[in-house]
DNA sequence: CATAACTCGTTAGCACTGCTAAGCATTCCC
DNA sequence: GGGAATGCTTAGCAGTGCTAACGAGTTATG
């Protein structure tokens, strides 16, 4: 049984410590990242995640998206018709299943991720720039280790 | 201007990069973490953060957990109303100052936030299990990091 | 070849959780 | 003492996740 008041410390030393600690880190972080958005031209936490993917991946189905973001697909046809309407990405049929939808990002699409993107990570760019370098160094080993955790079954 | 298509190792070098990176994997593991709920006796997320504060650091007021969760007051008041109705949190007076509520948890709370943490990060303790011993080592390390990123301004 | 079973996407409706604005009680400061 | 500041609450709204149920298209089976 565990002691009185574990620090952080002591706690995070375990599989479970650290799982709990993980998801609290990541809880919070999250709420917080999601608080930065621009007045002007901005883009959801889940909108900014589907056109980067595009960007990196290009075109993809609303099923392929919605597994990739752990979301089911009516989440994700809500968001991908949020960013039709925005002019930011376009609907296609697939060249051989008339099922599945096709999803491109638009020229227009494009831009507004680059822009929006630098000015969306500019905060946390800046708290990552107030970091030692070995810190740095321990966050860009975690981040793919994080979104592998959230692909796991 | 990034080529074509950047991938994950080549964009994660520059701080925007690591950003951009952290802020995806931050998100979705945030969302699988959410889906991992027990059908019987489950809390959400936000009242299990609650629960931990005040298991950590015993009675909290209102505003300290608002501040330490990154949240504003009302979202506080809800949360914990919720908790209260549960029986797992009380309300009480400040000593001195008699604007502030003092929450602290019960005996019963304190069991179910016991039972509930380890069955609720059974699932990530498992996924940690199957990294090496490097990776736990890299979000060991981490951890800390993202939760006081969470509480910069 | 017809039909049953399955898959993909959508629509409809609900729940949770964050927010801001506004209000009340209390405390602090001049 | 009276006005500003602080702490919490109430009321109402927005975003974003879910499940259930449905239509269209594809695949498998009799």
């Amino acid at each position: 049984m565990v002691s009185d008041m574990p620090t952080t410390e002591a706690v995070v030393r375990t599989d479970a410590g650290l799982a709990a600690e993980l998801r609290v880190g990541v809880m919070r972080l999250r709420r917080r990242l999601a608080l930065e958005r621009h007045p002007e031209n901005d883009l959801s936490l889940g909108q900014m995640a589907v056109l980067g993917l595009l960007l990196r991946r290009g075109e993809m189905t609303i099923g392929q998206l919605a597994r990739l973001e752990r979301v089911q697909p009516p989440s994700m046809t809500r968001t991908v018709s949020c960013l039709e309407e925005l002019g930011h990405v376009v609907r296609g049929p697939h060249e051989t299943d008339g099922r599945v939808v096709v999803v491109a990002l638009t020229e227009r699409g494009r831009e507004v991720v680059l822009a929006d993107r630098s000015r969306r990570d500019a905060w946390l760019a800046v708290q990552l720039a107030h970091l030692t370098p070995d810190e740095r160094a321990a966050l860009r080993r975690a981040a793919p280790i994080l979104d592998r955790l959230s692909q796991a079954d």
